[in-house]
DNA sequence: CTGTAAAGGTCAAAGAAAGTCAAACATTGA
DNA sequence: TCAATGTTTGACTTTCTTTGACCTTTACAG
């Protein structure tokens, strides 16, 4: 049984893929999932993030609205820009996660190309004895992507 | 008469056999058994091991989980003996090399995944002050390919 | 202008899992 | 017998989710 946020990011994601770019109602979407109207916001904020190359723009007020769009420019400088401005030195496991997965929302990665990714960058993986799990993860994401822009040698 | 953990083991195996992939509820099986809820993590971490052919990944927090894949070990003797005979704890460079070399040689791995791979083991993108590069590594390699052996989820 | 209703935003507390660890207990083999 | 190894238990921790009370912004009617 998953839970309501999964549920919830899901649908948003079947909307995204058909339109590219969606707007809804907070009010409307907490009410058909019969959630709290801040369930939304925490969907937001933990699934459609800057690192998964999201950017979501609201309103309050009448006639208010939450608009999501999925970063869609061309695949090296998307790479790029996670390499410039959302990696830098340090970053999370839950971002790399997050990053790794709009990599291949965006046909950048395959499957298999997550899953090896994925294996390397947990912290499990990376667990050594003074802490800097998140550094050590950075640099290694950093590299994997300038691997993939560079392309075959 | 066999002990709880034995049981509980056989009970997974049993799922194992005819479902291939296990997802369970570690309350709900403590309940079922009637036991601590942690004595299901001593039977995972006795029993359903990397070295033993398992693949285990939980999440917690509402509409947690714990699921566990069979490896194909089998299949997979020549990455078997990588990860048991070749790696264990620290690997240098160079044999990581040749390692990967080998697997794509043996189409175990695309070029791209090799350059993804090589991005992630080299002693610049590892460095780290205290000089632990080839444990690092040992455990990055292992990883991969056990991300490799589990093929898509 | 101004007040009000209609949005969306924030935050902290409560809830729902799973993880860790050490102490108590049991079994076994020399 | 008794030391080593394996098992069971429970208290405490960490992570993730859900909920609700309260806050801010905006459009619009009067």
């Amino acid at each position: 049984m998953p839970n309501i946020s999964d549920i919830i990011e899901q649908f948003i994601l079947e909307q995204l893929d058909e339109f590219g770019e969606v707007s809804l109602s907070r009010n409307e979407l907490a009410n058909y999932f019969n959630c709290a109207p801040s369930q939304i916001n925490y969907v937001l904020s933990t699934r459609f993030t800057n690192p998964r190359g999201y950017f979501v723009e609201s309103r309050r007020g009448g006639g208010g609205y939450i608009k999501l769009i999925r970063l869609d420019m061309d695949g090296n400088d998307y790479i790029d820009n996670l390499i410039t401005t959302v990696i830098q030195n340090e970053i999370s496991y839950n971002d790399a996660t997050n990053l790794v997965d709009g990599l291949f929302e965006r046909g950048l990665l395959t499957e298999r190309e997550v899953d090896i990714i994925q294996s390397v960058i947990n912290n499990k993986t990376l667990s050594n004895p003074i802490k800097m799990e998140d550094r050590l993860r950075a640099n290694i994401l950093k590299n994997i992507l300038i691997s993939i822009i560079k392309g075959g040698d």
